[in-house]
DNA sequence: CGAGTTTGACCAGCGC
DNA sequence: GCGCTGGTCAAACTCG
């Protein structure tokens, strides 16, 4: 089991996708025994340091607050991306449309693209801070909120230490369970849950150095981190994300091509452009095509480009070797996708038990 | 000893 | 129809 996002996750697979050199990880949660919400968790090709989560499935057991914040926090970075993409980067997919309407409030994403429009709902953002690394979600998941709509939430967060400093985020945990369930022992300070994340595979070293199914976790861990951190540091604050959090946050995201491309890559491979991840978009998103028709190409294209000059850290990683490479700042995408798009069906079919598991 | 992880094999959908 | 790719299962292995 795992603690990742709140949730217990066992791993129940693993391969190698097609443009990727980073074998992916499946997980399935295990809070409850008949939670049909799986995980797949992928690096990014483009940056060995980036992890992509993809979240897909309804959980049908209260969520930890841990998840809960977790969850927020993926979705207020997202949305900050969104927006901070669309104004500022230029250079990246074709966010910039500035069609793109955000709602951080409503946490209501409007991307009414060329042809397409997509409602972005972000159930819970949050903007995590803590960890050292960015992180990208993308969550498609349907929330409880928005269990009469179904909503898909995108959340990206960049961790950095830099940007932590300047964005104390408020993080809106919405639980109002304490950290007890989810509290992760390493969840005191952010250097000290980083290191102790790494650490557990390579003492002293900021490698991921695990393979798949630990980046998760370990990424999984810094978001815990920043939400034990934000808790036990804003214990009183947990409400919402301040502006200045959000500017800062955009600012940071939009900051970091690597992680836009990233992003954008989670995104596409998840709302299933025509590219390649036809597969996760399609079925987890369903209607989630019409999402973001221009990403697809470019984002797509930003994983398959080779890897870091290191070599293959993925691989290592992957295979457990622990050669550790420390990317000097590993960043983590979270890509929680949940099915229940807007299609209902997406639901049951996303859901492993049905026909499941085999079903590709 | 139990829980979780790892890994290879199998199955099914999709594209060519 | 064939091959490719993705996803899942299940047995074996490892760790606590």
């Amino acid at each position: 089991m795992q603690m990742n996002d709140g949730c217990q996750w066992r791993k129940y697979g693993q391969k190698i996708a097609k443009g990727n050199p980073c074998p992916r990880a499946y997980y399935r949660c295990t809070a409850a025994p008949s939670c049909p919400v799986r995980k797949q968790v992928q690096r990014c090709a483009e940056d060995m340091t980036i992890l992509t989560t993809t979240y897909e499935g309804t959980h049908n057991h209260p969520l930890p607050m841990s998840a809960t914040a977790m969850a927020s926090t993926t979705s207020a970075a997202a949305s900050m991306l969104l927006s901070g993409s669309s104004s500022s980067s230029g250079s990246g997919p074709s966010f910039s449309s500035g069609t793109i309407a955000v709602d951080l409030h409503g946490q209501n994403y409007y991307l009414p693209d060329s042809s397409r429009s997509k409602q972005f709902y972000l159930s819970n953002s949050s903007l995590s801070s803590s960890s050292p690394y960015p992180t990208i979600t993308l969550d498609l998941t349907s929330s409880p909120s928005g269990a009469s709509s179904h909503f898909s939430r995108f959340t990206a967060s960049n961790y950095r230490p830099d940007i932590q400093k300047f964005a104390p985020t408020s993080l809106n945990f919405g639980s109002s369970e304490s950290s007890n369930a989810m509290a992760p022992p390493w969840g005191n300070g952010f250097l000290a849950t980083s290191g102790q994340s790494h650490s557990r595979n390579h003492p002293g070293t900021l490698n991921i150095g695990r393979p798949a199914m630990d980046q998760g976790n370990i990424y999984d861990q810094f978001c815990m981190q920043k939400i034990n951190d934000h808790l036990a540091a804003t214990t009183s604050q947990q409400t919402q994300l301040p502006a200045d959090t959000i500017a800062a946050a955009t600012k940071a995201i939009t900051a970091d091509p690597s992680f836009q491309s990233a992003l954008a890559a989670a995104l596409s491979s998840i709302i299933g452009t025509g590219a390649g991840g036809s597969a996760n978009g399609a079925a987890n998103l369903g209607g989630g095509n019409h999402l973001v028709p221009k990403w697809g190409p470019p984002v797509t294209n930003g994983f398959s480009s080779p890897p870091p000059p290191n070599g293959n850290p993925c691989a290592s990683y992957f295979n457990k070797t622990t050669s550790s490479q420390p990317p000097a700042s590993s960043k983590t995408i979270f890509v929680p996708l949940s099915l229940p798009f807007s299609t209902p069906s997406n639901a049951a079919s996303a859901s492993p038990a049905d026909k499941n598991d085999r079903a590709n």
